[in-house]
DNA sequence: CCAATGTCAGCATAACTGACATCA
DNA sequence: CTGATGTCAGTTGTGCTGACATTG
């Protein structure tokens, strides 16, 4: 793969595929910087990605990434601090709040996204179109729970 | 994949990446819960599956790991505090220690580590085994440094 | 004298749990 | 009354940088 040098013994696909992602993220990061961007946290990204486009409640983001509300509370405070997201009181639900795109947030959130597709299409040229898109297709395919090995049922 | 519901629209290479990860990283700490061992770290995890059988000093598992040596010397007593490895001096360097398996790490890591080969057959078992054995080529491919696309170059 | 190693200290980030007021 | 939501507070884990004594 890349930056950690590879010991031949003992490789798994877990540790691979963490390899993998921080090959995304670092590329993300640093291309954002060199664009002039502020610094983005992957939490942050996480955010954004996870999005609707007419505004999710911070509940909802918290199932879909799979992490507390508390979590999700904080990032969108760092978020709406940096004026790319602003909270609003959902119509529907007075409990909730709705995370939307600020203007600034709809006009530099999708170029950031375009990252990683142009990550994406630098990677198959490194490594070849056809081991890029079965990459992808191997990961798009439905994996199920991670299993209970003791009883493969779940 | 699973866990997190999936939006169609924008899924990046880069969380697929991640979300593949954390089904290997859950699927191991489950089945070890499973067995009743101590629950282990990730980072833990990388400190073993990274050390040689004769041992390895801290400096050096830093530079495979890509983190600083701050970092594993923390981890390397967190591990020793559970009795999985222990430091000894260095007969060739007096600067350096050696961090070794004790006699209950080379017993238990072994097991630990071939859950991740287990876990990676019934993936195949899941997904088809052709797939899978295309995810695992791909990730092992020399992907190069995260780029900087204003100069592909680097 | 310079470089590498392990170690101590402080700090930042990001997740967690617990608790609580508000509202469906 | 029960349950969901957002929020405040405290805690933990894990990484970092800076600094330092020891050794090659």
């Amino acid at each position: 793969m890349a930056s950690a040098p590879r010991d031949p013994a003992n490789v798994n696909l877990g540790r691979l595929l963490l390899l993998g992602f921080r090959w995304f993220d670092d590329g993300l990061r640093r291309n954002l910087a060199a664009r002039g961007w502020p610094p983005i946290s992957s939490g942050q990204s996480l955010i954004v990605a996870y999005l609707d486009p007419g505004g999710t409640t911070i509940s909802e983001l918290a199932r879909r990434i799979g992490v507390s509300r508390q979590a999700v509370h904080q990032l969108t405070i760092t978020l709406a601090a940096a004026g790319l997201v602003e909270l609003r009181p959902c119509p529907a639900d007075a409990r909730s709040k709705l995370v939307v795109l600020t203007a600034e947030g709809r006009r530099s959130v999708p170029a950031a996204l375009a990252l990683f597709d142009q990550l994406e299409q630098l990677l198959a040229a490194r490594i070849g179109k056809r081991p890029a898109a079965d990459l992808r297709a191997a990961l798009e395919a439905d994996w199920g729970p991670p299993p209970d090995l003791d009883h493969p049922g779940n």
